[in-house]
DNA sequence: CGGCTTTTTGATGTCCGTCAATCAGTGTGG
DNA sequence: CCACACTGATTGACGGACATCAAAAAGCCG
C-alpha cells in the first residue's frame, strides 16, 4: 500500500484530540442504549425528510440508507448506514434534516431526539465526538463523489462493494470475504448513479469475470485484489499496460502551507 | 415555491439552538479574524492532502476549490470554497485531512491551526458552530451528489451556476445576475464529472439558448427561471411536457418516526 | 514575438440510458 | 393447492449523450 492509498483510507484521529475523542464515542454510545430499543419493517421511512427538528440514530441492526428525492421525481441515495454507524448526530442542529432515512433491511435502532441531542452536545467530550463524525461523513462522500466521476459501471460497483466491506471490517463485524447488503439492483443504481439495467448487466459480467459475485443480498468477493484494482480505476481485468499515471498531469504548484 | 424545493434551499438552524450557534459563529470568526491576513496565489495548494494535523481556514478574498487526486491520476473536485466560507473546520480533530485546498484565484485567508481549533471548539458555542459548518458541508455534497447522478451536461451546469449563485447571494455579496467564477473549464468538469470538451461545447449551447454566459471568469444569469428549471431536470429548453412526476414512482412506505 | 494555458472544433467510437418484454421469486387469498 | 398479483432480475434492440483523439485557435504573460 503507498502513500496515496494510506492517506485515503480512513480519516484518522488526531493523536492529540484521540483520548476526549473516544471518551466521547463512548458516552454518546451510552446514552444511545439507554434509549429503548426501536424497530422499523423494511422500506419503512425512519426519518423524513420534511420532519421538523430531526432526532439521531444509532443503528443497531440491519441497514438502511439516506436518500433524496428530486423534483422530478427520481430518487439518489446518498449514503448508507451501517449497524454500529450513527446517522445524523448533527441533526440536532438543523431545523430540518432535508433527506431520508429508510430501512433497507429490517433494522433495530435507538433514537435520541433533537432536544436530547442538544443537551448532549454541550459535553465538550461529545461534542468533540459528533464533529468527528460530521468529518468522516463527509470524507466519505467526497470518496463517493470521486467514484462516480472517475469511474465507470464497473469501478464504481467495485468500489462500493470495498468500501462496505472495509466499513464492515473495521467495525469487527466480518472476517470473511462476504457479507450481506440488503440493497436492490435499483437501490444500487441509485446509490451510483447507474440504471438498474445497467447495474443488473455490470454485475453479471462482474461474476463472469470471477471479480464479485452479488446475488439477492449476499456479496462474496471473489478476486480482492482485482476488485481494488477497478475501483482504482486502473483496472482492465486482461491485465494490458494501464497508460502511464499521465506524465502532463495539470498538478497545481506545491507549497506547504 | 413549494415545499420540496423549500426544503432542499438551504439547511436552516434550528431554532432552539440558534442563539447559541449565533454566537458561536461570531466567536469562531473573530478567532480567525485575529490570525494574521495570509494570501495565496492562483493555483498554489492551500493545504496539502497528506498535511499532519491539518489547519482550518477562513477565506476573506478570492476563491479555492477542495480537490482529491484518484490513484490514476485523475483529478475530482469535491467542492468550492467561496468568500466568508470556512475550510475545514473539523480539521482539528483529523490527523490527515486526505484531500487538498487549492487557491482557484488569488486568495487571501486566515488561519487557525489545528491545536488552536481544538483549543476553540472546547468552547460549547464554537463546538456547535463547527457541527454546524459540517452538517452545512454535507448537505450541500449531497446535493452535489445527487446533481451529478441525476443530471446531465446540461442540468449540471445549471445546478452549479445556481448553487454559486444562491451562496453568493445568501452571503451578500451579489445582487445582480452576475458574479466572477474563477474556474477553467477543466475544473468546472472536474467538479461535474465531465470533460473540458464537454463542458465546452455545454457552455456554449447555454450560451445560444440564452440561458446563462460563461465566459473566461465571468458568470451571467440571462434566464434565472429557466435555469432552475433545467436544474430541476425537468428542464427541455422548448418546454414540452417534462413527462408527469412518474406516476408509478417506488415510494417507500411512509411512516412518521 | 514565442511559449504557455485555456478554449474551441471536428470526427469517431462507446458506455450507458431507454423501451419493452420475459422470467424468477414471494406472498396472498380463494 | 393453484391462480393471481407484485416486486426484483434479466435480456435484447436501439439510440444518444458523452468520452476520446487530434489539432487549431484564442488569450495571456514575460
Amino acid at each position: 500500500m503507498n502513500r496515496d492509498e494510506r492517506i485515503r483510507l480512513a480519516p484518522m484521529c488526531a493523536p492529540a484530540a484521540s483520548e476526549d475523542l473516544l471518551a466521547g464515542a463512548e458516552l454518546l454510545c451510552r446514552a444511545f442504549l439507554a434509549t429503548p430499543d426501536l424497530s422499523a419493517k423494511r422500506g419503512m421511512v425512519i426519518i423524513r425528510a420534511d420532519a421538523a427538528d430531526p432526532p439521531s440514530l444509532l443503528i443497531t441492526h440491519g441497514a438502511a440508507y439516506q436518500s433524496l428525492t428530486v423534483p422530478d421525481g427520481r430518487r439518489s441515495i446518498a449514503d448508507i448506514v451501517l449497524p454500529a454507524d450513527i446517522v445524523g448526530a448533527d441533526h440536532g442542529v438543523l431545523s430540518r434534516c432535508g433527506h431520508e432515512i429508510v430501512a433497507a433491511s429490517a433494522v433495530d435502532y435507538r433514537l435520541l431526539t433533537g432536544p436530547q441531542m442538544r443537551e448532549l452536545i454541550r459535553g465538550p467530550r461529545i461534542a468533540l465526538r459528533v464533529i468527528a463524525l460530521g468529518a468522516e461523513a463527509r470524507w466519505r462522500a467526497n470518496n463517493h463523489l470521486s467514484a462516480i466521476t472517475r469511474l465507470d459501471a464497473r469501478g464504481r460497483i467495485a468500489w462500493m462493494v470495498l468500501d462496505i466491506f472495509d466499513r464492515l471490517r473495521r467495525k469487527g463485524l466480518i472476517s470473511q470475504l462476504n457479507f450481506s447488503l440488503p440493497l436492490t439492483q435499483d437501490q444500487i443504481g441509485d446509490y451510483l448513479g447507474l440504471t438498474v439495467v445497467h447495474v443488473s448487466r455490470t454485475l453479471q459480467r462482474m461474476r463472469e469475470e470471477r471479480l464479485v459475485l452479488v446475488d439477492r443480498h449476499v456479496v462474496i468477493i471473489r478476486d480482492l485484489d482485482s476488485l481494488r484494482r477497478v475501483a482504482a480505476g486502473l483496472a482492465t481485468l486482461d491485465a494490458a499496460v494501464p497508460k502511464t499515471p499521465s506524465p502532463t498531469a495539470r498538478r497545481p504548484i506545491e507549497q506547504s502551507i
